[in-house]
DNA sequence: TATGAACACGAAACCGTTTTCGTAAGGTTT
DNA sequence: AAACCTTACGAAAACGGTTTCGTGTTCATA
């Protein structure tokens, strides 16, 4: 890389000391008219850049905010991204990207380079070995030395700082009831291990749907799928049940209970009614298309970065952690047309 | 944000001076193994951390990359970030991800934030707008300043950097003769306006592969699509020729056409096939699955991301800019099994 | 003519770390 | 006893910028 030009330099060339520099590309009105033409020339003409390096070190502050997801390659993740990264630019901030991979290991690593002051703050969603562990000695760290740190989707509450989540259990409610209000009595639920927690929330309110109809809870007809082996075998076992519905917490499971419903001769959504979580592209484009509960991922990202950057900017802010439920909201499509 | 704990604290607390402090953390021999234990144990208990801003002030180097794209809610940007992601942390780097929403103002604005020295190099996909334009010149401040910067994909030939891209002319001749050697003979092209270069490439395939079989091009079966505009009803047109397959440069107008079929009666692959490119969820979730052009796009990302560290760490190497050409290859699937 | 602004600039400290170059104290050779 | 070598540490500069606090002119006012 070509040595770059420095105040000092501009300094040296044109006989004048380095303060007399900045304070005549700052327009300051300290310095005469005459030098500071002559100084902005110089610069402009050289394409003189105030290193960054050096300004973050003198400020203390990055205007970098760290995001640590579990994986990228995944709608919903990607669509958080999106916001954060809309809102963080708004308020003149950059954004460092990790993955943890779904790691622990990486998990805790990642959060160590983070926190060394590469950033100004953090945000994030729990990786599912680290729910799994229940280990989460790694966070104490980030809020002890209060770190602004915020959680969003993938949260638990041991942890002690900001949060940003769906409202999981209205939306697990709101799309089995809407299945019972299709008629359909033989609901699956299509969902993740219990150590997810959004998993488990959702399945809470599948449940108190259910009950609220005095339908009886049937163990047989939830599949907690484990994502180490092949998930399709997994959902098919479900319709070894004579199922008419179907309720999945994500859109793969969703497109996969689709899948397997043709291969079996029944019709979406006439002999079977399917809904997914996340409003992906696979749920827009397959046909028939997928009803689905639309998780607001721009609207979530944007959230979390405006907490966050409230806890970077506001040192006098509040102590008490804050919590931000997002609503939402059903997007009906052809997989439960009403009969 | 607590107050961090830093050399010159640990230095006054012990009554030594900061190099000695330095030297002991690093395991210096010039300290008595005496001091070395006190500095470490103090060190320790009060949880020291460098300051990342001032070692990257004084080495001159961030270990962060930065990478623009257009977008990232969507499956081929995202996988090369994953590849990008994966690469860099290999060898010790960060990755800084910005967007420019494929405009070009947004473009320039974060190229030269990021050229301000809080990067150690570049990676970038051109977004459409630029591409429309035509307009390179934010990119020659970064070629003149040395500062090592690779395209992939969306690239252009007047920026003289490393690339990394797809055989996209190998790519879109491998799709096309897959759909001829099915028997097809009326094949459809679902591309992009011309300007964008990966369009313009898979036509030029597509072409080629047409012209081998003594196939006249017919304009009139070739839809550039306008994205500012609704995608469906432009290839829906297409339709009103009496055509037996489909070539669709991206997945989305894949899924379109595939829908657009079936509503005309049409079955997949019976009477038409489909073939798309970029091997996304979509393709693989849809019914009938769609045979795509696999990218790559992991692959890609760490390619990209290899060759800017090898610029990166080694001054000396050759001037002239690398091209690397990643093969795509075809993944069979329903949407064209042989009748 | 003395007083005091107003103006235009420079010196120096500071952010946190590393590294080069002393140097004082003590020990070992001749 | 002179010459030299270790050992163990500190002072200072450097990375690139900002900011506070002088300070020497010049010019207007009392």
């Amino acid at each position: 890389m070509k040595q770059k030009i420095t105040i000092k330099t501009i300094a040296k060339e044109l006989g004048v000391s380095s303060s007399t520099v900045s304070k005549a590309l700052k327009d300051s009105h300290e310095i005469s008219k005459e030098t500071k033409e002559r100084i902005q020339a110089y610069a402009d003409h050289y394409n003189y850049k105030p290193n960054h390096l050096a300004l973050q070190l003198r400020n203390q502050k990055t205007k970098v905010i760290g995001v640590i997801l579990p994986k990228i390659v995944h709608h919903f993740f990607s669509t958080v991204i999106s916001g954060i990264e809309d809102g963080a630019n708004k308020k003149g901030y950059n954004i460092m990207v990790c993955f943890s991979n779904e790691s622990y290991k990486k998990e805790v690593e990642t959060l160590k380079v983070l926190s060394n002051g590469s950033v100004d703050g953090i945000i994030m969603s729990i990786a599912r070995e680290t729910l799994h562990n229940k280990d989460y000695d790694h966070f104490k760290g980030i809020v002890s030395e209060e770190i602004p740190f915020v959680l969003f989707d993938r949260v638990v509450d041991e942890i002690l700082c900001d949060k940003v989540v769906v409202d999981d259990v209205g939306a697990g409610y709101k799309a089995t009831k809407h299945l019972l209000e299709n008629g359909r009595k033989k609901i699956a639920l299509i969902t993740t291990p219990n150590h997810v927690n959004v998993g488990a929330l959702r399945r809470q309110g599948y449940e108190k749907a259910l009950i609220e109809q005095y339908i009886n809870i049937n163990t047989g007809l939830i599949v907690e799928i484990d994502e180490t082996k092949s998930i399709k075998p997994q959902i098919e076992k479900v319709f070894e049940n004579d199922i008419d519905g179907v309720f999945a917490v994500n859109e793969i499971y969703a497109a996969n209970a689709m899948r397997i419903a043709k291969e079996l001769g029944k019709s979406v959504p006439n002999d079977i009614s399917i809904i997914g979580f996340t409003d992906g592209l696979i749920s827009e484009y397959s046909s028939p298309s997928i009803t689905t509960i639309a998780q607001h991922g721009f609207t979530m990202g944007q959230q979390a970065v405006d907490l966050l950057i409230q806890r970077i900017e506001n040192d006098a802010i509040d102590f008490r952690p804050k919590k931000i439920v997002i609503s939402s909201d059903l997007k009906l499509r052809e997989s439960t047309k009403s009969m």
